[in-house]
DNA sequence: ACCTGAACACCGTTCAAGT
DNA sequence: ACCTGAACACCGTTCAAGT
């Protein structure tokens, strides 16, 4: 809550309402919404969104760095608990449920994932080092095939999240499409 | 290429033209292509391609049909030969190989599967089934768990299409993730 | 019959003018 | 220091006017 620190009373303000409006905005038209209508949900100026967010980039990131952060300390503390496998399909569940919170996330998380110079690419990177972790865990314990890496499984819980969005029966997809790769990986 | 029977003999010339250059301009630059650059570049006026093809589905339909059915053909000729698995594991190869052709092209695939309005939905049944029709003679044969069906290999596929398209190393990892899936998928 | 392109309602992005 | 909204260059889509 201290991002906006150092704000002159107004402009800390509308960064707080753009954010709270993009929340709402976005969960209803997806990553793509129009920033023209936010800006016009905050009853604010579109400058003013640009000057808080310079692009669209900015301000995922602003709502999505905490759940990331929330996914790499679910991460941590399933590494201290439960049967190798256990903790890492929770995790993996825990991953593609966060996917589908916003309609366009997945493509969203591969873009983090893949670009260096995003704003989220660092948090991005220690949740997938997190991830990895339970993953090594559960391979060492011979449950999960030795070959696959952290970007794999991202890039399959990804997949997943996306192809699920696609459907008419999103969340049904989403489960079946899931267990068939976890079934899959196991070794 | 009968198509295009019946119309006036500068009308066709136009169809043909616009085909030929949606090609061009969709490989270029994905199946979100403007519109209003593929009409320019066909040197024909906007209002001629919505004749033509009054939605973008419909453009793209006539871009897809020949290799959907295409790869409907390859289906049904792999059934008559080849052990049931490795003839499976060909015809999905075919047929993610063939999401590549354009950028967007897993989602355009989805899209038409789900959708039975879409003008290609008949013909991308029929591709599934052809698919499905190798599917169970694997599966029966013992080689792929029987729980699987065609909606599902189709989302696999179209999923691992879509996550290569985000990456910036597309082939690799096109290549790398539907190994995963596929000795997944073994029973 | 068919073609054309202006018109309309939207975008994202920039920036001069205001407070 | 920050905000505003007009301006610009694009979209997709429609449709009156032309041939």
């Amino acid at each position: 809550m201290n991002e906006a620190r150092g704000l002159r009373a107004d402009a800390q303000r509308n960064y707080e309402q753009l954010l709270a409006v993009a929340r709402v905005v976005i969960e209803e038209q997806g990553t793509q919404a129009s920033l023209r209508d936010i800006a016009r949900r905050a009853g604010v100026g579109l400058g003013t969104l640009y000057r808080h967010f310079p692009t669209r980039d900015a301000l995922l990131e602003a709502l999505l760095r905490q759940g990331f952060d929330r996914l790499a300390a679910s991460a941590e503390s399933l590494l201290a608990s439960a049967a190798p496998k256990a903790a890492l399909l929770a995790w993996v569940d825990e991953l593609s449920r966060g996917t589908t919170v916003y309609h366009g996330l997945p493509a969203s998380l591969l873009a983090t994932l893949h670009d260096e110079a995003s704003p989220l690419h660092l948090s991005c990177t220690a949740m997938r080092a997190a991830g990895e972790r339970l993953l090594r865990r559960a391979q060492d314990a011979g449950d999960v095939r030795p070959d696959l890496d952290g970007v794999d499984l991202f890039e399959l819980v990804a997949a997943v999240g996306w192809a699920a969005e696609q459907s008419p029966r999103s969340a049904e997809r989403r489960e079946r499409l899931l267990a068939l790769i976890t079934d899959g990986l196991a070794s």
